[in-house]
DNA sequence: GGCTAAGCTATTGTTGAACAATCCCACAAG
DNA sequence: CTTGTGGGATTGTTCAACAATAGCTTAGCC
Protein backbone atom coordinates (compact mmCIF):
# COMPACT_ATOMS: atom_id res chain seq x y z
CA UNK A 1 0.00 0.00 0.00
CA UNK A 2 2.58 2.79 1.01
CA UNK A 3 4.80 3.59 -1.28
CA UNK A 4 8.74 3.74 -0.59
CA UNK A 5 9.62 7.09 0.17
CA UNK A 6 12.62 8.90 2.31
CA UNK A 7 11.00 11.53 4.25
CA UNK A 8 14.50 12.44 5.05
CA UNK A 9 15.32 13.29 1.99
CA UNK A 10 14.07 16.81 0.09
CA UNK A 11 11.32 15.91 -2.37
CA UNK A 12 9.33 17.44 -5.08
CA UNK A 13 6.30 17.44 -3.08
CA UNK A 14 6.71 19.61 0.33
CA UNK A 15 4.83 17.31 2.60
CA UNK A 16 7.01 17.80 5.03
CA UNK A 17 6.23 21.54 4.65
CA UNK A 18 2.33 20.72 4.49
CA UNK A 19 2.84 19.17 7.90
CA UNK A 20 5.13 21.55 9.99
CA UNK A 21 1.90 23.74 8.93
CA UNK A 22 -0.35 21.76 11.21
CA UNK A 23 2.17 21.31 13.97
CA UNK A 24 0.39 24.33 15.94
CA UNK A 25 -2.86 22.35 15.68
CA UNK A 26 -1.72 19.58 17.85
CA UNK A 27 1.03 21.30 20.55
CA UNK A 28 -1.82 23.29 22.26
CA UNK A 29 0.05 25.00 25.15
CA UNK A 30 -2.22 23.38 27.63
CA UNK A 31 -4.74 23.61 30.22
CA UNK A 32 -3.94 27.64 30.88
CA UNK A 33 -4.62 28.14 27.43
CA UNK A 34 -7.50 26.23 26.76
CA UNK A 35 -9.32 27.71 29.85
CA UNK A 36 -8.62 31.00 28.61
CA UNK A 37 -10.23 29.81 24.94
CA UNK A 38 -13.05 28.35 26.96
CA UNK A 39 -13.36 31.67 29.27
CA UNK A 40 -13.22 34.02 25.73
CA UNK A 41 -15.77 31.83 24.03
CA UNK A 42 -18.49 32.72 27.11
CA UNK A 43 -17.53 36.48 27.29
CA UNK A 44 -18.83 36.45 23.29
CA UNK A 45 -21.52 34.73 23.54
CA UNK A 46 -23.02 36.55 27.03
CA UNK A 47 -23.10 33.85 29.03
CA UNK A 48 -20.40 36.36 31.28
CA UNK A 49 -21.58 39.25 30.45
CA UNK A 50 -19.59 42.56 31.27
CA UNK A 51 -19.13 43.39 35.32
CA UNK A 52 -19.32 40.15 35.88
CA UNK A 53 -17.11 38.98 38.74
CA UNK A 54 -14.64 35.96 37.49
CA UNK A 55 -14.10 34.22 41.16
CA UNK A 56 -10.78 32.35 41.14
CA UNK A 57 -12.95 29.55 43.64
CA UNK A 58 -15.93 29.85 41.68
CA UNK A 59 -14.35 29.43 38.41
CA UNK A 60 -11.67 26.96 38.88
CA UNK A 61 -13.65 24.41 40.52
CA UNK A 62 -16.26 24.73 37.70
CA UNK A 63 -13.79 24.15 35.19
CA UNK A 64 -11.47 21.79 37.14
CA UNK A 65 -8.37 23.74 37.32
CA UNK A 66 -6.31 25.12 39.97
CA UNK A 67 -6.24 28.61 40.61
CA UNK A 68 -2.73 29.05 39.62
CA UNK A 69 -3.66 27.48 36.32
CA UNK A 70 -6.72 29.95 36.41
CA UNK A 71 -4.62 33.18 36.98
CA UNK A 72 -2.61 32.82 34.15
CA UNK A 73 -5.59 32.12 31.79
CA UNK A 74 -6.37 35.84 33.41
CA UNK A 75 -3.16 37.29 32.26
CA UNK A 76 -4.02 36.32 28.84
CA UNK A 77 -7.51 37.65 28.74
CA UNK A 78 -5.98 40.93 30.77
CA UNK A 79 -4.06 41.50 27.22
CA UNK A 80 -6.87 40.52 25.14
CA UNK A 81 -8.97 43.35 26.74
CA UNK A 82 -11.51 40.96 27.66
CA UNK A 83 -11.13 41.44 31.16
CA UNK A 84 -9.52 44.20 33.76
CA UNK A 85 -8.06 43.39 36.94
CA UNK A 86 -7.96 45.38 39.64
CA UNK A 87 -5.68 44.49 42.53
CA UNK A 88 -6.82 42.80 45.20
CA UNK A 89 -10.44 42.88 43.97
CA UNK A 90 -10.29 40.52 41.35
CA UNK A 91 -10.70 40.04 37.54
CA UNK A 92 -14.48 41.61 35.65
CA UNK A 93 -15.10 41.03 32.83
CA UNK A 94 -14.66 44.27 30.50
CA UNK A 95 -17.28 47.11 30.86
CA UNK A 96 -16.93 49.41 27.42
CA UNK A 97 -18.39 53.03 27.20
CA UNK A 98 -18.49 54.76 24.33
CA UNK A 99 -15.09 56.53 24.19
CA UNK A 100 -13.77 52.70 23.97
CA UNK A 101 -16.27 51.83 20.91
CA UNK A 102 -15.49 55.24 19.26
CA UNK A 103 -11.97 54.00 19.65
CA UNK A 104 -11.73 50.75 18.55
CA UNK A 105 -13.99 51.95 15.20
CA UNK A 106 -11.33 54.25 14.70
CA UNK A 107 -8.31 51.70 14.34
CA UNK A 108 -10.80 49.92 12.32
CA UNK A 109 -10.97 52.41 10.21
CA UNK A 110 -6.98 52.52 9.88
CA UNK A 111 -7.01 48.62 9.44
CA UNK A 112 -9.47 48.30 7.36
CA UNK A 113 -8.51 51.13 4.90
CA UNK A 114 -4.97 49.50 5.04
CA UNK A 115 -6.86 46.59 3.69
CA UNK A 116 -9.03 48.27 1.12
CA UNK A 117 -5.32 50.06 -0.73
CA UNK A 118 -3.57 46.52 -1.17
CA UNK A 119 -7.02 45.42 -2.76
CA UNK A 120 -5.63 46.02 -6.14
CA UNK A 121 -2.43 43.78 -5.23
CA UNK A 122 -3.83 41.31 -3.39
CA UNK A 123 -4.19 37.18 -3.94
CA UNK A 124 -7.24 36.34 -5.67
CA UNK A 125 -7.87 33.98 -2.52
CA UNK A 126 -8.09 36.65 -0.44
CA UNK A 127 -10.77 38.19 -2.76
CA UNK A 128 -12.56 35.29 -2.82
CA UNK A 129 -13.05 34.72 0.61
CA UNK A 130 -14.31 38.49 0.31
CA UNK A 131 -16.73 37.78 -1.57
CA UNK A 132 -17.60 34.44 0.16
CA UNK A 133 -18.12 36.27 3.20
CA UNK A 134 -20.72 38.71 1.61
CA UNK A 135 -22.67 35.95 0.12
CA UNK A 136 -22.33 34.09 3.08
CA UNK A 137 -23.86 36.92 4.94
CA UNK A 138 -26.69 37.39 2.67
CA UNK A 139 -28.11 33.90 2.39
CA UNK A 140 -28.27 34.03 6.15
CA UNK A 141 -30.15 36.85 5.91
CA UNK A 142 -32.69 35.11 3.79
CA UNK A 143 -33.05 32.30 6.33
CA UNK A 144 -33.18 34.77 9.00
CA UNK A 145 -29.99 33.51 11.12
CA UNK A 146 -29.27 37.37 12.18
CA UNK A 147 -26.45 35.53 14.54
CA UNK A 148 -24.91 34.50 11.21
CA UNK A 149 -25.26 37.26 9.62
CA UNK A 150 -23.28 39.23 12.66
CA UNK A 151 -20.87 36.77 12.23
CA UNK A 152 -20.13 36.94 8.45
CA UNK A 153 -20.47 40.65 8.83
CA UNK A 154 -17.22 40.10 10.78
CA UNK A 155 -15.66 37.35 8.52
CA UNK A 156 -16.22 40.13 5.68
CA UNK A 157 -14.12 42.67 7.65
CA UNK A 158 -11.71 40.85 8.82
CA UNK A 159 -11.16 39.23 4.76
CA UNK A 160 -10.71 43.03 3.97
CA UNK A 161 -8.08 43.60 6.21
CA UNK A 162 -6.67 40.12 5.45
CA UNK A 163 -6.12 41.73 1.64
CA UNK A 164 -3.20 43.28 3.09
CA UNK A 165 -1.57 39.93 3.68
CA UNK A 166 0.01 40.26 6.83
CA UNK A 167 -0.01 38.10 9.98
CA UNK A 168 0.32 40.82 12.41
CA UNK A 169 -2.22 43.39 10.94
CA UNK A 170 -4.80 40.20 10.78
CA UNK A 171 -4.30 38.65 14.90
CA UNK A 172 -5.00 42.25 15.94
CA UNK A 173 -7.95 42.58 14.06
CA UNK A 174 -9.23 39.33 15.51
CA UNK A 175 -8.25 40.83 18.97
CA UNK A 176 -10.21 44.17 18.47
CA UNK A 177 -13.42 42.20 16.71
CA UNK A 178 -13.05 40.00 20.30
CA UNK A 179 -13.38 43.52 22.08
CA UNK A 180 -16.10 44.98 20.30
CA UNK A 181 -18.40 42.19 20.81
CA UNK A 182 -18.72 43.16 24.24
CA UNK A 183 -19.88 46.07 23.12
CA UNK A 184 -22.47 44.26 20.64
CA UNK A 185 -23.64 42.79 23.97
CA UNK A 186 -25.27 45.66 24.87
CA UNK A 187 -27.66 45.64 21.71
CA UNK A 188 -31.44 44.73 21.86
CA UNK A 189 -31.36 42.46 18.62
CA UNK A 190 -28.61 41.63 16.29
CA UNK A 191 -30.79 42.08 13.36
CA UNK A 192 -31.05 45.80 14.26
CA UNK A 193 -27.24 45.71 14.58
CA UNK A 194 -26.45 44.09 11.35
CA UNK A 195 -29.25 43.80 8.99
CA UNK A 196 -28.90 47.61 7.92
CA UNK A 197 -25.01 47.11 6.86
CA UNK A 198 -25.56 43.89 4.65
CA UNK A 199 -25.84 46.31 1.46
CA UNK A 200 -22.94 48.45 1.71
CA UNK A 201 -20.94 45.15 2.15
CA UNK A 202 -22.23 43.93 -1.00
CA UNK A 203 -21.35 47.48 -2.67
CA UNK A 204 -17.37 47.69 -1.18
CA UNK A 205 -16.98 44.44 -2.90
CA UNK A 206 -18.98 45.57 -6.34
CA UNK A 207 -16.68 48.95 -5.96
CA UNK A 208 -13.75 46.78 -5.30
CA UNK A 209 -14.40 44.30 -8.48
CA UNK A 210 -14.61 47.54 -10.70
CA UNK A 211 -11.32 48.91 -9.27
CA UNK A 212 -12.96 52.00 -7.86
CA UNK A 213 -11.26 52.05 -4.14
CA UNK A 214 -11.51 55.55 -3.42
CA UNK A 215 -15.41 54.98 -3.84
CA UNK A 216 -15.63 52.01 -2.02
CA UNK A 217 -13.15 53.81 0.76
CA UNK A 218 -15.94 56.15 1.26
CA UNK A 219 -18.73 53.28 1.40
CA UNK A 220 -16.43 51.60 3.93
CA UNK A 221 -16.09 54.98 6.15
CA UNK A 222 -19.95 55.95 6.23
CA UNK A 223 -20.14 52.07 7.56
CA UNK A 224 -18.06 52.95 10.11
CA UNK A 225 -18.88 55.87 11.54
CA UNK A 226 -23.09 54.70 11.22
CA UNK A 227 -22.23 51.69 13.22
CA UNK A 228 -20.24 53.56 15.49
CA UNK A 229 -22.89 55.82 16.23
CA UNK A 230 -25.63 53.25 16.71
CA UNK A 231 -24.13 51.37 19.00
CA UNK A 232 -22.96 54.55 21.10
CA UNK A 233 -25.92 55.47 21.34
CA UNK A 234 -27.60 52.13 22.10
CA UNK A 235 -25.35 52.29 24.83
CA UNK A 236 -25.85 55.61 26.19
CA UNK A 237 -29.83 54.54 26.65
CA UNK A 238 -28.97 51.47 28.10
CA UNK A 239 -26.82 52.75 30.57
CA UNK A 240 -29.37 55.46 31.65
CA UNK B 1 2.44 75.77 55.45
CA UNK B 2 -0.15 73.49 53.64
CA UNK B 3 -3.22 75.11 52.80
CA UNK B 4 -7.09 74.22 54.59
CA UNK B 5 -8.88 72.91 51.04
CA UNK B 6 -11.26 70.32 50.99
CA UNK B 7 -10.18 67.33 48.93
CA UNK B 8 -13.79 66.39 48.48
CA UNK B 9 -14.92 69.48 47.44
CA UNK B 10 -14.91 70.46 43.50
CA UNK B 11 -11.87 73.05 42.83
CA UNK B 12 -10.96 74.77 39.98
CA UNK B 13 -7.23 73.11 39.96
CA UNK B 14 -8.41 69.64 39.13
CA UNK B 15 -5.48 68.26 41.26
CA UNK B 16 -7.41 64.99 42.43
CA UNK B 17 -8.04 64.69 38.06
CA UNK B 18 -4.25 64.93 37.94
CA UNK B 19 -3.56 62.46 40.92
CA UNK B 20 -5.74 59.77 39.47
CA UNK B 21 -3.66 59.84 36.53
CA UNK B 22 -0.49 59.06 38.49
CA UNK B 23 -3.02 55.84 39.90
CA UNK B 24 -1.82 53.48 37.70
CA UNK B 25 2.11 54.06 38.20
CA UNK B 26 1.57 53.29 41.86
CA UNK B 27 -0.75 50.31 42.14
CA UNK B 28 0.80 48.57 39.78
CA UNK B 29 -1.15 45.08 39.76
CA UNK B 30 2.04 42.98 41.63
CA UNK B 31 4.56 41.30 41.59
CA UNK B 32 3.86 39.01 38.13
CA UNK B 33 3.64 42.82 36.78
CA UNK B 34 6.37 44.07 37.52
CA UNK B 35 8.63 40.89 37.01
CA UNK B 36 7.02 41.26 33.02
CA UNK B 37 8.78 44.89 33.21
CA UNK B 38 12.03 43.72 34.44
CA UNK B 39 12.35 40.95 31.75
CA UNK B 40 11.10 43.22 28.51
CA UNK B 41 13.42 45.68 30.34
CA UNK B 42 16.29 43.41 29.70
CA UNK B 43 15.26 41.69 26.30
CA UNK B 44 15.53 45.03 24.81
CA UNK B 45 18.45 46.13 26.38
CA UNK B 46 20.26 42.62 25.34
CA UNK B 47 21.24 41.56 28.30
CA UNK B 48 18.67 38.15 27.69
CA UNK B 49 19.57 38.15 23.47
CA UNK B 50 17.46 36.39 21.13
CA UNK B 51 17.35 32.54 21.34
CA UNK B 52 17.97 32.34 25.24
CA UNK B 53 15.99 30.37 27.51
CA UNK B 54 14.48 31.24 30.44
CA UNK B 55 14.68 28.91 32.94
CA UNK B 56 11.95 29.09 35.73
CA UNK B 57 14.78 27.66 38.31
CA UNK B 58 16.83 29.59 37.13
CA UNK B 59 14.98 33.09 36.66
CA UNK B 60 13.01 32.49 39.87
CA UNK B 61 15.91 32.37 42.09
CA UNK B 62 17.49 35.57 40.67
CA UNK B 63 14.16 37.12 40.96
CA UNK B 64 13.23 36.29 44.22
CA UNK B 65 9.73 34.96 42.91
CA UNK B 66 8.46 31.76 42.51
CA UNK B 67 7.65 29.53 40.04
CA UNK B 68 4.00 30.41 39.66
CA UNK B 69 4.51 34.12 39.92
CA UNK B 70 7.49 33.81 37.32
CA UNK B 71 5.16 31.74 34.31
CA UNK B 72 2.58 34.62 35.40
CA UNK B 73 4.92 37.02 34.14
CA UNK B 74 5.76 34.48 31.29
CA UNK B 75 2.20 34.52 29.96
CA UNK B 76 2.17 38.60 29.84
CA UNK B 77 5.32 38.48 27.72
CA UNK B 78 4.31 35.70 25.24
CA UNK B 79 1.57 38.40 24.61
CA UNK B 80 3.31 40.80 23.78
CA UNK B 81 5.37 38.78 21.26
CA UNK B 82 8.85 39.58 23.06
CA UNK B 83 9.07 35.46 24.16
CA UNK B 84 8.09 32.23 22.82
CA UNK B 85 6.13 29.19 24.75
CA UNK B 86 6.94 25.89 23.56
CA UNK B 87 5.09 22.99 24.66
CA UNK B 88 7.11 21.24 27.68
CA UNK B 89 10.24 22.60 26.70
CA UNK B 90 10.04 26.32 28.44
CA UNK B 91 10.21 30.19 26.87
CA UNK B 92 12.49 31.44 24.89
CA UNK B 93 13.43 34.77 23.95
CA UNK B 94 12.21 35.73 20.84
CA UNK B 95 13.78 35.43 17.56
CA UNK B 96 13.03 37.19 14.76
CA UNK B 97 13.65 36.71 10.64
CA UNK B 98 13.41 38.55 7.99
CA UNK B 99 9.66 38.12 7.32
CA UNK B 100 8.60 39.04 11.00
CA UNK B 101 10.96 42.55 10.32
CA UNK B 102 9.01 42.88 6.90
CA UNK B 103 5.53 42.40 8.50
CA UNK B 104 6.31 45.12 11.11
CA UNK B 105 7.08 47.32 8.78
CA UNK B 106 4.55 46.74 7.02
CA UNK B 107 2.16 47.66 10.02
CA UNK B 108 4.41 50.70 11.03
CA UNK B 109 3.40 52.15 7.34
CA UNK B 110 -0.36 51.56 8.40
CA UNK B 111 -0.17 53.02 11.91
CA UNK B 112 2.31 55.85 10.73
CA UNK B 113 0.50 56.62 7.63
CA UNK B 114 -2.72 57.22 9.88
CA UNK B 115 -1.08 58.78 12.02
CA UNK B 116 0.08 61.42 9.57
CA UNK B 117 -3.36 61.75 8.04
CA UNK B 118 -4.37 63.51 10.58
CA UNK B 119 -1.73 65.70 11.23
CA UNK B 120 -3.94 68.40 9.60
CA UNK B 121 -6.53 67.78 12.74
CA UNK B 122 -3.98 66.87 15.62
CA UNK B 123 -3.46 69.15 18.95
CA UNK B 124 -1.16 71.50 19.23
CA UNK B 125 0.68 69.70 21.62
CA UNK B 126 0.96 66.49 20.09
CA UNK B 127 2.58 68.23 16.90
CA UNK B 128 5.10 70.05 19.21
CA UNK B 129 5.45 66.40 21.19
CA UNK B 130 6.98 65.71 17.04
CA UNK B 131 9.17 68.46 16.54
CA UNK B 132 10.81 68.17 20.30
CA UNK B 133 11.19 64.17 19.44
CA UNK B 134 13.09 65.49 16.39
CA UNK B 135 15.40 67.81 18.07
CA UNK B 136 16.02 66.23 20.56
CA UNK B 137 17.63 62.83 18.17
CA UNK B 138 19.12 65.70 16.38
CA UNK B 139 20.72 67.04 20.15
CA UNK B 140 21.85 62.99 20.99
CA UNK B 141 23.56 63.13 17.67
CA UNK B 142 25.62 66.10 18.40
CA UNK B 143 26.92 64.78 21.36
CA UNK B 144 27.71 61.72 19.62
CA UNK B 145 25.13 59.60 22.10
CA UNK B 146 23.73 56.89 19.74
CA UNK B 147 21.93 54.96 21.80
CA UNK B 148 20.01 58.17 22.51
CA UNK B 149 19.51 59.12 18.62
CA UNK B 150 17.41 55.55 18.73
CA UNK B 151 15.34 55.96 21.75
CA UNK B 152 14.71 59.34 20.36
CA UNK B 153 14.22 58.03 16.67
CA UNK B 154 11.45 55.89 17.96
CA UNK B 155 9.81 58.41 19.96
CA UNK B 156 9.36 60.29 16.94
CA UNK B 157 7.86 57.32 15.54
CA UNK B 158 5.29 56.54 18.02
CA UNK B 159 4.82 60.73 18.80
CA UNK B 160 3.83 60.32 14.63
CA UNK B 161 1.28 57.62 15.34
CA UNK B 162 0.05 59.58 18.36
CA UNK B 163 -1.58 62.31 16.09
CA UNK B 164 -4.45 59.97 15.59
CA UNK B 165 -5.34 60.23 19.35
CA UNK B 166 -6.18 56.44 19.63
CA UNK B 167 -4.92 55.58 22.95
CA UNK B 168 -5.01 51.66 21.56
CA UNK B 169 -3.08 52.80 18.20
CA UNK B 170 -0.68 54.31 20.51
CA UNK B 171 -0.49 50.99 22.56
CA UNK B 172 -0.35 48.65 19.54
CA UNK B 173 2.39 51.27 18.04
CA UNK B 174 4.43 50.87 21.61
CA UNK B 175 4.10 47.25 21.60
CA UNK B 176 5.06 46.67 17.73
CA UNK B 177 8.23 49.07 18.83
CA UNK B 178 9.37 46.61 21.58
CA UNK B 179 9.23 43.79 19.16
CA UNK B 180 11.51 45.50 16.78
CA UNK B 181 14.09 46.11 19.51
CA UNK B 182 14.88 42.10 19.07
CA UNK B 183 15.59 42.98 15.66
CA UNK B 184 18.00 46.22 16.51
CA UNK B 185 19.74 44.21 18.55
CA UNK B 186 20.75 42.00 15.46
CA UNK B 187 22.33 45.45 13.81
CA UNK B 188 26.06 45.68 14.68
CA UNK B 189 25.97 49.61 15.66
CA UNK B 190 23.47 51.89 16.78
CA UNK B 191 25.08 54.36 14.94
CA UNK B 192 24.16 52.80 11.29
CA UNK B 193 21.33 51.91 12.47
CA UNK B 194 20.14 55.51 13.00
CA UNK B 195 22.14 58.21 11.58
CA UNK B 196 20.65 57.72 8.12
CA UNK B 197 17.23 58.73 8.85
CA UNK B 198 17.78 61.80 11.33
CA UNK B 199 17.51 63.72 8.44
CA UNK B 200 14.85 62.53 6.85
CA UNK B 201 12.64 62.89 10.63
CA UNK B 202 13.52 66.84 10.11
CA UNK B 203 12.32 66.47 6.76
CA UNK B 204 8.78 64.94 8.02
CA UNK B 205 8.02 67.17 10.57
CA UNK B 206 9.45 70.49 8.51
CA UNK B 207 6.45 68.61 5.27
CA UNK B 208 3.96 68.50 8.32
CA UNK B 209 4.64 71.96 9.09
CA UNK B 210 4.18 73.11 5.69
CA UNK B 211 1.01 71.07 5.57
CA UNK B 212 2.28 68.75 2.80
CA UNK B 213 0.84 66.03 4.18
CA UNK B 214 1.62 63.83 1.11
CA UNK B 215 5.05 64.66 0.52
CA UNK B 216 5.51 63.77 4.22
CA UNK B 217 3.91 60.16 3.18
CA UNK B 218 6.24 60.04 0.66
CA UNK B 219 9.53 60.46 2.76
CA UNK B 220 8.17 58.29 4.94
CA UNK B 221 7.22 55.62 2.89
CA UNK B 222 10.79 55.93 2.30
CA UNK B 223 11.99 56.03 5.33
CA UNK B 224 10.41 52.57 6.04
CA UNK B 225 11.75 50.62 3.08
CA UNK B 226 14.93 51.70 3.31
CA UNK B 227 15.07 50.84 7.44
CA UNK B 228 13.24 47.57 7.04
CA UNK B 229 15.42 46.63 4.29
CA UNK B 230 18.77 47.51 5.99
CA UNK B 231 17.85 45.68 8.92
CA UNK B 232 16.63 42.28 6.79
CA UNK B 233 20.18 42.79 5.23
CA UNK B 234 22.12 42.56 8.39
CA UNK B 235 20.27 39.75 9.72
CA UNK B 236 20.90 37.47 7.06
CA UNK B 237 24.46 38.32 7.15
CA UNK B 238 24.29 37.89 10.36
CA UNK B 239 21.82 34.62 10.12
CA UNK B 240 24.46 32.92 7.58
C1' DG C 1 -31.00 59.67 62.10
C1' DG C 2 -26.69 59.74 60.10
C1' DC C 3 -21.78 59.40 60.41
C1' DT C 4 -17.30 57.33 61.93
C1' DA C 5 -14.47 53.62 63.65
C1' DA C 6 -13.29 49.03 64.78
C1' DG C 7 -13.54 44.12 63.75
C1' DC C 8 -14.75 40.01 61.01
C1' DT C 9 -14.88 37.44 56.91
C1' DA C 10 -14.12 36.21 52.31
C1' DT C 11 -11.02 36.75 48.54
C1' DT C 12 -6.90 37.70 46.41
C1' DG C 13 -1.50 37.71 46.12
C1' DT C 14 2.26 34.85 46.59
C1' DT C 15 4.94 31.18 48.06
C1' DG C 16 6.73 26.38 48.57
C1' DA C 17 6.45 21.63 47.91
C1' DA C 18 4.89 17.81 45.51
C1' DC C 19 4.05 14.67 41.54
C1' DA C 20 3.27 13.30 36.67
C1' DA C 21 4.54 14.12 32.01
C1' DT C 22 7.76 15.36 28.82
C1' DC C 23 12.03 16.42 26.68
C1' DC C 24 17.07 16.09 26.09
C1' DC C 25 21.24 13.67 26.18
C1' DA C 26 24.27 9.97 26.40
C1' DC C 27 24.98 5.32 25.42
C1' DA C 28 24.37 0.83 23.77
C1' DA C 29 22.64 -2.33 20.12
C1' DG C 30 21.49 -3.64 15.55
C1' DC D 1 24.39 5.42 10.73
C1' DT D 2 20.12 4.79 12.45
C1' DT D 3 17.28 2.96 16.15
C1' DG D 4 15.90 1.88 21.03
C1' DT D 5 16.68 2.80 26.04
C1' DG D 6 17.67 4.76 30.49
C1' DG D 7 18.55 8.56 33.49
C1' DG D 8 18.31 13.30 34.75
C1' DA D 9 16.55 17.70 34.40
C1' DT D 10 12.68 20.82 33.40
C1' DT D 11 8.12 21.91 32.69
C1' DG D 12 2.84 21.48 33.65
C1' DT D 13 -0.32 21.41 37.20
C1' DT D 14 -2.15 20.85 41.60
C1' DC D 15 -2.57 21.58 46.53
C1' DA D 16 -2.05 23.72 50.94
C1' DA D 17 -0.65 27.51 53.48
C1' DC D 18 -0.16 32.35 54.97
C1' DA D 19 -0.10 37.51 54.55
C1' DA D 20 -2.53 41.37 52.85
C1' DT D 21 -6.44 43.61 51.33
C1' DA D 22 -11.39 44.88 50.38
C1' DG D 23 -15.98 45.02 51.85
C1' DC D 24 -19.45 44.25 55.10
C1' DT D 25 -21.24 44.32 59.83
C1' DT D 26 -21.61 46.05 64.10
C1' DA D 27 -20.89 49.13 67.70
C1' DG D 28 -20.37 53.74 69.23
C1' DC D 29 -20.94 58.69 68.93
C1' DC D 30 -22.60 63.36 67.91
Amino acid sequence: MGQDVDLARPSADDTLGRLAADRDLLGRSGTAQRVAEVLRDRIADGALPPGTRLSEQALGAALGVSRNTLREAFRTLVDGRLVVHEMNRGVFVRMLDPDDVTDIYAVRRALEDTGLRAAATATPERLAALHAAVTGGEAAAGAGDWPEVGTADLRFHRALVALAGSPRLDEYMTRLIAELRLAFLAMPSARALHEPFLRRNRRIVDLIAAGDTAGAALVLERYLDDACEMICTAMRMDGA
